[in-house]
DNA sequence: TTAATTTCAGATAAATTACTCTTAAATAAA
DNA sequence: TTTATTTAAGAGTAATTTATCTGAAATTAA
């Protein structure tokens, strides 16, 4: 099962970040992508080109084709690939699955879970994408010399 | 899109809730539950024979039949019935979707989500049912007369 | 110009999740 | 004992999500 996010927006994280860590100006290719991350290719492919549709990055076709962010990685925020892929669902939807849950009409884990929710927002938002791609110590990551 | 939790462990929480806050000893029919939550009356019968099955409920066939939590509610927690529908992946799964993900091998959001599952976590184990049905607010959850 | 590489686009397939239907079995009331 | 009500169980259907396949279009290098 997937958590929280999608399978389709964890592979839209994964692949936004593994961008981020790109030399600026350089395009990196939907087959690099797929082997390093273990993401199936045109499964990927589909994503990368809705994200691109949506304005998150640019596509180039041909031989030294491949994807980059649109934006500068200052720019970027993993909110925004969110946002794109899974909609503002997470930003509203009821942990226990009530149609209607707010202040007013709370569910048994609505104030705790606004908390929490507030909380990782912080992240997803504040943090830019490099900073994010910097903390994180996986090695499929290591940028290529 | 569900989050979180899947659309069937969402409504077992709620059913649960629901029991929770019934007279002891009263058995409650698939029936009213279906009506009152707005859940599929045939699959909220599945969802309540499995947790019948898995120990958290008992059930009655017949005319008075019914549902009705097994032990007292201050020995339930929704961790249990979280456990019992969706396993045990919120506890482990990472929430970008890396296969292994661990403090010496973190992805972006490692730290945010193991605090934000944590916090929740909190709240899943240390609240029994009775508390948190008493907290939620929700017009269905009123105890009829 | 030709060939190789890459994204684009649309259709299709597989897997998972959500939901429905039907019949049987148990229980209690009439 | 009969009938109404309720859960049990299994099969079946629908919807959604995930993944695959194929061929076209663009770009670059030889």
């Amino acid at each position: 099962m997937s958590l929280l996010f999608s399978r389709q927006c964890e592979y839209a994280l994964q692949a936004v970040l593994y961008l981020a860590k790109m030399p600026p100006g350089s395009m990196t290719s939907i087959k690099e992508m797929a082997a390093k991350l273990d993401i199936p290719y045109h499964y990927l492919a589909k994503i990368l080109q809705s994200l691109t549709y949506k304005g998150l990055l640019r596509s180039l076709k041909g031989r030294a084709g491949g994807f980059a962010l649109r934006l500068p990685v200052e720019q970027i925020t993993l909110l925004q690939v969110i946002d794109a892929v899974d909609g503002s669902a997470i930003k509203n939807t009821c942990v226990m699955g009530f149609g209607e849950c707010s202040e007013e009409n709370p569910c048994a884990l609505h104030d705790e879970w606004v908390r929490l929710r507030t909380g990782l927002f912080d992240v997803l938002i504040d943090k830019n994408v490099i900073q994010l791609a910097k903390e994180m110590k996986k090695p499929v990551y290591e940028v290529l010399t």
